[in-house]
DNA sequence: TATAAGCACTTGAAGGGTCAACCTATTCCG
DNA sequence: CGGAATAGGTTGACCCTTCAAGTGCTTATA
């Protein structure tokens, strides 16, 4: 649990001290960044961020505040889709090679190959029960509402 | 980095849920349940909690009101002492088996005795950079400080 | 002995996250 | 077609964490 503690705000205080941003704010930012046209709509960029819809609108609003990220309404009718701009891009291309460099610092610089190999394996299947799990709670929270609800 | 996100917000709202409280308050319980005479200094306290001197004292005054903690001024003069109350401690109780339950369930029940294996001593190498990290960083900023003071 | 420096906290304000409530297009269905 | 349900998103309040500043012992230094 110290791992699970330590490595993300250590990696959060990186951020924060060298780029002004959360490691969140830059996982969304370099998700947006992976797109052809630097662009996803919030229901996505939301299950890519690991984060809910809400905690996604009020980041972008922040992005958008620093010109880093902007909103466009999407083609279709209520979607919302978050748009890096260029100087978000910019941004994120001088803080990006910093950051990789403090994660190889901090976690594969202290592990061989082998034991690289072996994290990969063993969080993948934490995640995978993690994933799984999700999907069924919502699910599980959507039945039970709509089965308390009178006479139907 | 899916993992080390999901993974502790899954146990904090399993916590959160079924106990009302916070991942990191049942770290500080339990910490002062492993002490002999279920007491610690704060200061000692923050460093097994890997949380920071202002966060547990704000910590154990939210544990104070709930009945489960108190504190007890130490006999060293400006030592405080957190100490679990017989309250708290039939709390722990009760809570302890459901969370180690779900913590297996999680974590220990998809992975092959190998891969915990594997996942201890990764987990022991990153924590051991992070931790001497720590030491150094606060070294760095007292003597830093120090320095910038004129003439000494 | 005075006074500076340091330690172990405490406190209050500011910022971020979560949750519940809300809004409003869209879809489902009798 | 018309009303209900749902999906996608926004908002505000509350709680928690962080950070900077403050307090009051206690140990060094002159």
């Amino acid at each position: 649990m110290s791992t699970f503690t330590l490595l993300p705000a250590a990696l959060d205080s990186q951020l924060q001290r060298d780029a002004g941003m959360s490691h969140f704010e830059f996982g969304v930012m370099a998700a947006l960044s992976r797109q052809p046209d630097r662009k996803l709509q919030l229901k996505d960029l939301a299950v890519v961020a690991n984060g809910s819809l809400s905690r996604l609108s009020h980041v972008i609003s922040r992005l958008e505040r620093r010109g880093w990220v902007r909103r466009t309404s999407g083609t279709k009718g209520r979607a919302t889709h978050a748009e890096l701009t260029d100087e978000g891009y910019r941004k994120l291309m001088t803080v990006g090679p910093i950051h990789f460099q403090e994660v190889r610092r901090i976690v594969f610089d202290v592990l061989t190959p082998e034991e690289v190999k072996a994290l990969r394996q063993v969080t993948g299947r934490i995640n995978a029960g993690l994933l799984g799990e999700i999907s069924l709670g919502s699910l599980a929270r959507r039945t039970r509402e709509r089965s308390l609800r009178p006479s139907s």
